[in-house]
This record gives structure tokens, C-alpha cells and sequence, in this order.
DNA sequence: TCTGGGGTCCTAGGACCC
DNA sequence: TCTGGGGTCCTAGGACCC
């Protein structure tokens, strides 16, 4: 049984998944070959371990554990600041790369890509192995990046390939290889299977990937649910993922969160934050164009247990000043006095595009065509001079506690950004608004 | 992993209707 | 008022991903 190949019914596939290899601290040691080498990690700015280099990871250092941590086990650690901009440029980089070797690619993560290689052996003469390597070679040439790559007959089967040899790997998992690797595969490494079906299937005597592709259709049916069904089909070579050349356009819901410790028991403050996370969703809502139907409202508390509401909006809006106060509302209903909050959350969700609002016969048309100007100008605003130049009265409180704690800013640029949009603000008169300090 | 922030999709069960 | 069958819509919450 362990031997037996698995039987391929469908058209074969050739799909790549491709992995950037310690994605942050690999750029950030291609731009700064000084770290070249040399145990990196980056995070330092949330006191956490975001990325390790493979040189700090053979020193022990994992993902996600403190700072301090790290440097207790490996002290000439070098921790950066995570430097996003930086890596995005990477990433943009990196799939053009991909592009030029197939239109279908996928970018499903900044590190991490799909690209649809069926029929491309015919217009490049060569294997798909040799192509593989070649678009390895271009990134690591071009980027100064390592990546590992897995090819197979299907997204799930990619990714299990990449994953089997890295850094720097190149699998390619053929159809009667594939029970070779997810023989000693564990279910609970399969992309899409986590720690519950993975106990589950646990439960009912599945330990390997294979144990779970041998598995006839019927027990499958029987006994998961359309995801996993849909996993097994592809650990079988049968792609029922497609790679989704489209970059994403839309949302179905935006939100916003945010972690304050410690916990506070304070209710303005607790609702600012509040405030904050709404004013930040509505504003990467209008940035395209969609406004919300529903609006859910969340708190964490200390022992990380959420309490939340969702509420409905009378008409479609992305705008701050038309959600405060459905915001209060729902806050008044969970915030309870004397427990501490770790956390606050505000999900716009129900997302439609903006314009074609239906207008009920309750709205004021003239009321919202002054609010709509108002927000427009609040976007030009932002994007002239930096985010929250202007905010609302509401989100204050977290200035406040900010500067209190001693946090700091560019002063200077955020003068500037007081008296223009102070300047503006008071040239075009705006209601509830006020500059930020 | 004792817990950061941002997403997606699926399902069960209740409400309501005929 | 009860019983039975069947459909749709919505909501809460689960599970997973990077």
C-alpha cells in the first residue's frame, strides 16, 4: 500500500508554488550585504521575532518568540525594525519575475506565489523542472534572494513540494511520486488543515498525508466537510484550486484592530480606539470605493475572550461621521465597566461599491452630497499630508494617552500637517472634525 | 506559539413563508 | 390549533491562511 502510486484521473496540471526563503531577513540582507551571513531577524519594533535568517534559525531562534528571548540565545543577534516598503518593492520585483515566464501567476501572499506552467514546456523546450530552475536562478540573480519551489499537479501537491526541500529547494512532486511524499507527511502540515482537523482525523486513525488521500470518497464525504473534500481531491492530483491571475480588487469585509497593554478599564479611551480603527477602515473603504452595509464591533478582554455586535446600517456608507453613532450604540452594549480591554476591533462588512447608493426616502440627499464633499476633501487631505492630518474628535483620547506615555513623532512634520490642515479646515469650515495635535 | 493584524469561506440552525 | 413537508434567507460561529 505505502508503495502504491496514486492514481491520476485528471488532465495533468503543472502548477508552481514558489516560497520565498526568510523572506524579511533575506532582503534585508540582499540590501545590506554587510548581514550577509550573519544570524538577522526582524520585528525589533514589536519586540517580537517576525522573520529569522537561516543563519539566526540554526542557532535556535524561532518565529515569533520575544526579543530578549532571542538575544539570550544567540547574542551577536542582529534585530531590525520590520521595513514593509522595502519588502513590498521585493515582492512587486519578484512577481514580475514570475510574469515573465507565465501570465498566471498568482500573487497569494508578499512572500509567497502561484504560476500556472501547463503547456509551457512546448514554448520554452524544456522540462518543467528546467524551467523551475530558471525562474530560481533569475530571482537569486536579480533580487540576491533565495526561493524554494515545488511543482505538481496541483496547488496543494505545489505546496507541499516547496515546503519538502528548503531554503533554496526545487521539488517537483511528478503524479506517481506522490505518495513518496505524504507517506512520512503529518495531516496537519497539508495546507488548509489545522489543528482541529488534524485532531480529528487523528481521531479516526489518519496520522499521514497518505493515510488521508487513500481514503475512498465516500469516508470522505461521510465524515468533512466541502474544504477538506476539496484537499483530498488535490493531494489525489486533481486540481480543483484554480490560479487566480486577477489581483484582488475588492473586499468582502475591511477591518481594523488594535492591542493596547496594558489592558485599560477606561471608557474613552477604550472607545477611541474604537473610533480609531472605524475612521481607518472607512478610509481604506473609500480608498476603493465600497461602502458597508453592516457594521461589527469588538472588544477583547484580558483573558482574550472577544464580545462583539454587529449592527446594521440603514443605508450603505464608508463614512465616519454616519457610523458613530451606530458605533456608540453597539459599544454602550458590550463595554461593561471595570473590565479590562486588551483590545478593539471594527469590521465594515457587506462591502457594495460606493456609488449607486439606493436613497431611501428617510435620507437627506443634500445632508449626504455635503458629508460625501466633506470626506472627499478629508482623502485629499490625507493624501497630500499624511494620514489622520485630520481626525476626528472622538479618536482623540489615544493622542492624548499616547503623548502621555511618552510616545514620539516626527514633530515637525506633524506641525506642518496641524497648521495646513488647520488652515484648510477652517477655509472650508468643517463640522465635526477636528485636526489631530 | 500563551495570542499581532488582516483576510476568506463554509455550515448549522433559527425565522419565516407557503 | 395542530401536523407535516419544503423552501429561502439570515446569522453566529467555526476553521484556516499568511
Amino acid at each position: 500500500m505505502q508503495d502504491q502510486p496514486i492514481t491520476i484521473r485528471s488532465w495533468p496540471q503543472a502548477i508552481l508554488h514558489l516560497d520565498a526563503d526568510a523572506f524579511f531577513a533575506s532582503c534585508e540582507q540582499a540590501i545590506h550585504p554587510e548581514l550577509r551571513g550573519k544570524p538577522v531577524i526582524t520585528g525589533k519594533e514589536r519586540g517580537i521575532v517576525a522573520a529569522a535568517s537561516y543563519e539566526a534559525k540554526a542557532r535556535g531562534i524561532k518565529r515569533a518568540i520575544g526579543l530578549v528571548d532571542a538575544k539570550k540565545i544567540c547574542p551577536e543577534v542582529i534585530a531590525l525594525p520590520s521595513d514593509y516598503e522595502t519588502y513590498s518593492l521585493f515582492s512587486v520585483r519578484m512577481f514580475e519575475i514570475l510574469r515573465r515566464f507565465s501570465p498566471d501567476v498568482e500573487e497569494y501572499s508578499i512572500d509567497e506565489a502561484f504560476v500556472d506552467l501547463t503547456g509551457l514546456r512546448r514554448k520554452f523546450h524544456c522540462s518543467y523542472e528546467i524551467l523551475a530552475a530558471k525562474i530560481q536562478e533569475t530571482v537569486e540573480k536579480e533580487l540576491g534572494i533565495t526561493v524554494s519551489i515545488g511543482v505538481s499537479l496541483s496547488k496543494v501537491l505545489a505546496k507541499v513540494g516547496s515546503k519538502f526541500n528548503k531554503p533554496n529547494g526545487l521539488t517537483i512532486i511528478p503524479g506517481r511520486d506522490i505518495h513518496r511524499y505524504l507517506g512520512k507527511l503529518s495531516v496537519d502540515k497539508i495546507w488548509g488543515i489545522g489543528p482541529n482537523t488534524s485532531a480529528f482525523l487523528n481521531k479516526l486513525g489518519i496520522r499521514t498525508a497518505l493515510e488521508f488521500a487513500r481514503k475512498d470518497m465516500d469516508f470522505v464525504k461521510k465524515h468533512l466537510s466541502k474544504p477538506f473534500q476539496e484537499i483530498w481531491g488535490e493531494l489525489n492530483g486533481i486540481s480543483v484550486y484554480p490560479v487566480t491571475a486577477e489581483p484582488k480588487s475588492s473586499y468582502q469585509s475591511i477591518s481594523k484592530t488594535k492591542t493596547f497593554t496594558p489592558p485599560s478599564t477606561d471608557e474613552r479611551f477604550v472607545f477611541a480606539q474604537l473610533s480609531k480603527n472605524l475612521e481607518n477602515a472607512c478610509i481604506k473603504a473609500r480608498r476603493y470605493g465600497l461602502a458597508a452595509r453592516k457594521l461589527i464591533v469588538f472588544l477583547r478582554k484580558k483573558d482574550f475572550r472577544n464580545i462583539g455586535i454587529e449592527l446594521k446600517l440603514s443605508r450603505p456608507t464608508a463614512y465616519p461621521a454616519e457610523l458613530f453613532d451606530p458605533l456608540r450604540k453597539g459599544f454602550d452594549q458590550i463595554f461593561q465597566a471595570g473590565i479590562p480591554y486588551r483590545l478593539t476591533g471594527v469590521v465594515l462588512s457587506d462591502l457594495g461599491p460606493e456609488n449607486r447608493i439606493q436613497q431611501t426616502l428617510f435620507d437627506d440627499p443634500a445632508k449626504i452630497e455635503k458629508m460625501e464633499k466633506i470626506y472627499h476633501t478629508v482623502d485629499e487631505l490625507s493624501a497630500k499630508y499624511g494620514k489622520h492630518t485630520v481626525q476626528h474628535a472622538a479618536s482623540l483620547p489615544t493622542k492624548l494617552q499616547m503623548q502621555h506615555e511618552g510616545a514620539r513623532g516626527d514633530i515637525a512634520a506633524r506641525k506642518t500637517a496641524l497648521f495646513q490642515g488647520e488652515n484648510k479646515r477652517q477655509r472650508l469650515g468643517l463640522p465635526m472634525l477636528h485636526v489631530k495635535v
